[in-house]
DNA sequence: GGATCAATCCTATAAAAGCATGATTTTTCA
DNA sequence: TGAAAAATCATGCTTTTATAGGATTGATCC
């Protein structure tokens, strides 16, 4: 530790983990030059990501959303499990309030698209190091119709119908399927309506899915 | 001429046209220490793509599906015609059928998805720079659900029907919004279901969000 | 132990969407 | 300038959704 520079003991240790090379390289590239950031790991997946962080010092993991074995939305909460004291950041090439919210919820401090450029990266860090939250997605930027004001409380149920829906399925279908009566599933089917304050099964599935329901 | 090092004449020149600056950065620092590759500029729509070409030697265009201003297939036609000396490699998040026979079709020398490795990326310069192609996209790997084999090329008056099925609107409404009658928006809408290869309009709406068509 | 909610089922009608088949005109482009 | 693609419109029929207005059972919660 005596030995250890200046320059090393101020920096932000920062793990990325995304299964891309290139986003990997991006950021690694993005990050040599700047002042107080080193870049300490890189992991493709979920287990190098939790074997990294058991063995090695981290004071941000930037979090791919999208990951080969789980999602990064449930790794962003294993790693507030088990190593609370590390920061972390989700990366996602959507804009969605969906897996912003979700990610937050699983204890990120941040959100970043990965459109952004670097002074939004150094930002974001700087941020988050100092123990804020940071996000730079533009809420409803192009939203014509009726937005999801809130996210509507499912039932059970509910939940099922509306996958089954999203899969194509008709009612005759998915009474089938859940070995229940079409009437229960139109009757499920009417309540999503109602819960989504939509009027038809088009814009129910588009908010069910910039909601990452489906 | 004279002056000019072995290194620099032997080299392969590249422009990468990307709109994201991690994926440039990453590009850029994946080739930076590769033997005999060269990237002599970046520009991240097509009009600074077009305005690059117009000033400077390049051998070969790594260009990005996704551009703000027009597609990566449109800009890699306009590149073929305008300076059809330049081979152009097409980069993508995704992995699509539909995509890379379009670009093919446009004068593509090749499709690189943003996934791959750095050997990935260096056996594609060499291929397409000795005058072959390359493509490293594995059709068909992973479907969870019914996932969508082909993005469909959809036509823009099909592309304006499905944003208003999208919006929740009916038939007789898109009808009366587009000026045409029903059954034309009918016709479009039956199109749109044979070329998502879906049955109805959940299924529709569910895959178009998912490819952000909508 | 009564209220609330979820889940189940019903009848009935109107509206919309899906499916088949085909034709005409306009645009685009080689 | 001629072929191909896109956009337009049509008819007829079937299936599915949307809407309205209920009712019953079981679980959960103060």
């Amino acid at each position: 530790m005596a030995l250890t520079s200046i320059k090393e003991i101020m920096s932000v240790r920062i793990l990325i983990v995304d299964d891309h090379p290139l986003v990997l390289e991006g950021l690694k590239s993005l990050l040599a030059d700047a002042e107080g950031v080193r870049v300490v790991g890189t992991a493709t997946n979920a287990i190098e990501a939790i074997a990294f962080l058991k063995n090695n010092e981290v004071d941000i993991a930037f979090l791919d959303i999208n990951l080969p074995d789980i999602s990064g939305i449930d790794l962003c909460k294993k790693v507030k499990d088990q190593f609370p004291e590390v920061k972390t950041l989700a990366l996602s090439t959507f804009n969605e309030r969906a897996y912003v919210s979700r990610m937050i919820q699983n204890g990120a401090s941040g959100y970043l698209i990965k459109s952004s450029g670097k002074e939004d990266i150094l930002e974001a860090i700087a941020q988050v190091q100092a123990g804020g939250y940071f996000m730079n997605v533009q809420f409803d930027q192009v939203t014509p119709t009726a937005a999801p004001k809130t996210v509507p409380f499912l039932t059970r149920r509910e939940k099922e119908v509306l996958v089954l829906i999203a899969e194509g399925l008709t009612n005759p279908q998915i009474a089938e399927q859940l070995f229940i009566s079409v009437t229960t599933v139109n009757s499920h089917r009417q309540n999503l309506l109602i819960k989504f304050e939509v009027s038809n099964t088009a814009s129910l599935i588009k908010l069910a899915a910039g909601l990452g329901l489906i």
